[in-house]
DNA sequence: TTGATTGCATACCGATTGGTATGTAAGGTT
DNA sequence: AACCTTACATACCAATCGGTATGCAATCAA
């Protein structure tokens, strides 16, 4: 009756992980006790500490496998192909506001979230989170870099530039959760391509 | 030796709230307990249930409390008097930036990392960091508007832009929190006063 | 075919959780 | 002076918490 078909066997720990990948977005990470993580991986909890020596090291595994999980999506898009770097920031910021359409917990951000709570508690925590947001400034900064190399801005640099696409993802998220609503979210992309466009000369085509 | 002095009569729902106020934002709502709550406040478990009817309740009355003390704070400060509106607006980025000097548990917001926490499971709490969020828009929303009134920016709102501070915040925040540096936050801030330089043709006075 | 190892499940534990029931002293009202 | 209400403190509770000890079936190496 509990669990109708078992899990099968090697699948346990992946199941943690995309299970806490959704309950922690939904309720943070001190808030999902480890027995709601087994109901739902629909494994118990001799399976989750065999996998993992305590809930923060689920935590540290949740947050690098969200690394891992997004800097593969990113990498893997066409996005990366365009000729001009500014247009790949550009397509990548189009890409961004593409996840917006989805439902609130499926753009939450695992890292941004995860180190709220824990960046005083937990070093591992924080270090994985630290990890996941610098991985995401790389899916913006050669691109930001072959910019400016071609294209000097005084007093501006492809890494400060990069920190603001992250800066405006979770600031947009807060926002969106406060208000329950994405539009601030996308509008932090708009209002950072047009900075873009100011900074660089290169004004939205029209029609 | 536990508690020396007896907390005076009257002070103790002040006391939970500061208590609160700094717990909630070194561990978030979730990993607070009221247990925690009462022995940072010097009360006892009593008193807290006498003032708050759960706590999820304080959560409420935090946030509340929040938006109010925050309000009141930017609502006293002189920058409020300049003639120029845009001048006021960068005042308050100047002020925003002044508190990056403290600790980093000190300029965190109470809104921002409980929203995280409890957009899906507490519609009170949530609503609560909606109504601070909304708050913040109006320190400089009034000083935009005059600004654009002047110097209109086809495409750009009042509104809009006063979301952008929240976003430069919070953002900011979250990355201090993940790379344990609140030279991101800064960042954030001069990137949107100089997107707000490059919008209302105001370069920055050299010298 | 055996023995060891891996990958779980079952059952249990002390501590902590949010919350309650009750007592009591202070302050205001009449 | 009697009374009531407010503002707490004390003591307790069932449920849940993260974690452990143990058992056992599947898998692999020899």
């Amino acid at each position: 009756m509990t669990t109708a078909t078992r899990v099968p066997r090697g699948e346990a720990r992946a199941r943690l992980i995309a299970a806490a990948r959704d309950l922690v977005r939904r309720k943070g990470f001190a808030a999902t006790s480890v027995d709601d993580l087994c109901a739902a991986a629909g494994v118990t909890k001799g399976a989750f500490f065999h996998h993992f020596a305590s809930k923060e090291a689920l935590g540290v595994a949740l947050v690098d496998d969200w690394t891992e999980m997004t800097g593969a999506m990113f990498a893997a898009h066409p996005y990366n192909a365009k000729e001009d770097p500014l247009d790949r920031v550009f397509a990548y910021l189009d890409l961004r506001r593409e996840f917006l359409g989805r439902p609130l917990p499926e753009f939450s951000c695992v890292a941004g979230t995860t180190v709220q709570e824990s960046y005083e508690t937990s070093p591992a925590i924080r270090a994985a989170a630290e990890r996941s947001i610098r991985s995401g400034f790389d899916h913006v900064l050669p691109h930001l870099a072959e910019a400016l190399a071609a294209h000097p801005v005084p007093g501006v640099t492809a890494e400060s530039l990069a920190q603001q696409f992250q800066v405006a993802t979770q600031g947009g998220i807060i926002l969106a959760k406060a208000l329950n609503d994405p539009a601030p979210a996308r509008a932090a992309f708009d209002h950072l391509e047009r900075y873009l466009r100011l900074l660089f000369d290169r004004p939205a085509a029209t029609g």
